[in-house]
DNA sequence: CACTCTGGTTTCATCTTGAAACCACTTTGA
DNA sequence: TCAAAGTGGTTTCAAGATGAAACCAGAGTG
């Protein structure tokens, strides 16, 4: 295990996302994967992440359910990783992340990469919070239930 | 700083985005100010983090933006931290995380806390990722634009 | 006015990371 | 065919980050 703590056993699903997702390297190696890196080096030539820590998160990644290896599509003897569906099940995290970085943290002018529509080149609808009956939500026109109230961490398994 | 690594320089929002919120901390910080914290008392109980750690994230993140402090709303003379616009913004982030869990990583009879609709009871609908006029895309169907080259990094302003 | 609570800082042992060296196996190319 | 280079790691070690606990100043309470 990569972490000290574990959030696994709260009952909150942000916490066991972060738990799987939430350390320094996983979302970007992630993202690349968006891009395209299938090969340990296209992961570590992109990221410039030492190769320890790119193995230890992979395996870890690959334990998770995030990705998995199959033989490399060039027809050589070597691996790769390919996200399965859970994986890229975060897509709309990706996407999330993206969006509010370019409204935040870019100046106007700022040159920065941008995600399109690849059959038409049109670019992404900004993503809107709605509930099931359709109306837009803003944060404060939501809240949590059933939260558990014990929020007290617990040791990762060795 | 917190980090080793900076990639603020990098053209990727995705990347800048996770130089700001990426740590282990932050997300879990601003998730519980989504769900009512204010006082640091409230985030240190409610994540059983270190004060040190906690007292830092925070320095770091109203240094970013992401909150700013006010005098308390109780009337004491203690301060309050509070979400700015731009942490606000992270709302969706928040929502795509907790919705990748749900589908993902929770048994379909295991207890979880849910996010409803205040009003009406009623709960979020997913969130799906759409170009500007209005087709929900996956990911095979988008492609990054204008990936800046350049993706060594960069050393952490001491 | 003493006592407690809040919101920290400091210190220190422990854990994680980054960088580099090293290694076995695969592929390339002369 | 055989040497050199590339792939995909592991090991090692110094430096950085974390968690726990001790400590502390200022605010609130009785």
């Amino acid at each position: 295990m990569v972490k000290r703590v574990s959030l696994w056993n709260e009952g909150c699903p942000v916490a066991r996302s972060l738990d799987v997702i939430g350390d320094w390297w996983s979302l970007l190696i992630i993202r690349d994967a968006f891009d395209g890196a299938r090969r340990f080096s296209e992961f570590q030539q992109g990221l410039g992440i030492g190769k320890g820590v790119l193995a230890s998160r992979l395996r870890d990644l690959v334990e998770r359910g995030i990705f998995e290896t199959c033989p490399a599509s060039d027809g050589t003897a070597y691996r790769e990783y390919v996200l399965t569906a859970t994986g890229r099940g975060l897509f709309p995290v990706i996407v999330a992340l993206r969006q509010w970085a370019e409204d935040c943290l870019f100046a106007p002018d700022e040159h920065r990469s941008s995600l399109v529509d690849k059959e038409r080149g049109v670019s992404i609808a900004r993503l809107e919070v709605r509930s099931v009956d359709g109306r837009a939500l803003a944060w404060s026109d939501t809240q949590v239930r059933g939260v558990v109230t014990s929020k007290r961490k617990t040791r990762a398994p060795a």
